[in-house]
DNA sequence: GCGGAATAGTCAAGCGCTCAACTACGCTAC
DNA sequence: GTAGCGTAGTTGAGCGCTTGACTATTCCGC
């Protein structure tokens, strides 16, 4: 994950045409930093919602965004974009979630081949519970870490990554 | 993982004590391009390396660990820590990389009970082939993307959260 | 209205991770 | 020397994700 490996026997600068842009003392440092503490944070962040709630993130992100529609249902395929998650991942894990009596699927009116998921009261209240825990979380490991013109930064530097990789957002 | 749901019937402004410190809209907002971005550039590296070479960054990270000590061996335990990975996680990684050759174990002399992960020739020579690969990725979904002061902040941010997270590093 | 492409969603196999239990060795003190 | 504890590493069960193939429905052009 980290990037090294110039390969041995070529130093910093490269084969001015066609070679590898590798990075330098300064990028790599800033690169290690962004990977491990992105890794860090998420760890963190799951690893206490699980213990505190026994929900993984993956569910939370699909039970708030159920939470945010008005009607608290979403089609099969908007919920699955919306949280960053293949079709087949998030029918997975709608169907766990309905084990779970947290989330139904409801055949879709306008669209015969399309299902609605709705996030059932029990869900509600599970993301409820669950809410504080993960709120603390961000405080604590993020906000609280950091002065307003870093969090200002980290807001651009997103915005600006989510621009490049996701254009439609 | 996103971070909403104040309970409805709750507003910004909070229990003033005792109450879960919410979100307001900016924190919000920082939080939720934060997250995106650092998952959609993760699960973008992710595919291009696994797609490009068949390695998972996952074990492309304890490659190059190995390969940048000098003698590319190293204790199973210190070789956890430094992949930020669990030493059951490591242990199933280093059988699966000892399947392909690309890694062997070794008794460790001075502990009785320790051992060392060895880098093989071919597994350096997959590092090798790999290695532009990730850095050309990283190259253009990310610092192509940033102005030099955004690189700076990037590195204030992750080194930031690095002394929070993981005060040992 | 019909044939073909596109879209919505599911499912099974295989891989990787987590958790907890386990073996084996080392260290310290008596 | 041996009891007890801590450390190093492994293992197996169970869960979740990915990929690719599959079914069903809708949309589009003629």
């Amino acid at each position: 994950m980290t990037t090294q490996v110039s390969p041995p026997g070529e130093g910093d600068v490269e084969h001015p045409a066609g070679g590898t842009r590798w990075l330098d003392a300064e990028e790599q440092r800033a690169w290690r930093a962004w990977l491990y503490s992105t890794q860090l944070l998420n760890d963190r962040l799951e690893r206490e919602l699980m213990r505190a709630t026994g929900i993984p993130t993956a569910y939370y992100e699909i039970l708030v965004q159920l939470s945010e529609t008005p009607s608290r249902q979403m089609r099969m395929s908007e919920l699955a974009d919306r949280c960053l998650s293949s079709r087949s991942r998030l029918s997975h894990a709608v169907s766990r979630l309905e084990e779970r009596g947290w989330v139904r699927r409801q055949e879709c009116a306008e669209d015969g081949r399309g299902l609605l998921a709705v996030l059932t009261d029990e869900g509600f209240a599970a993301l409820e519970a669950a809410a504080p825990v993960h709120v603390e979380g961000v405080r604590t490991h993020l906000f609280d870490q950091l002065t307003p013109e870093q969090v200002e930064a980290m807001r651009d530097l997103g915005e600006t990554l989510l621009r490049h990789l996701d254009p439609s957002r």
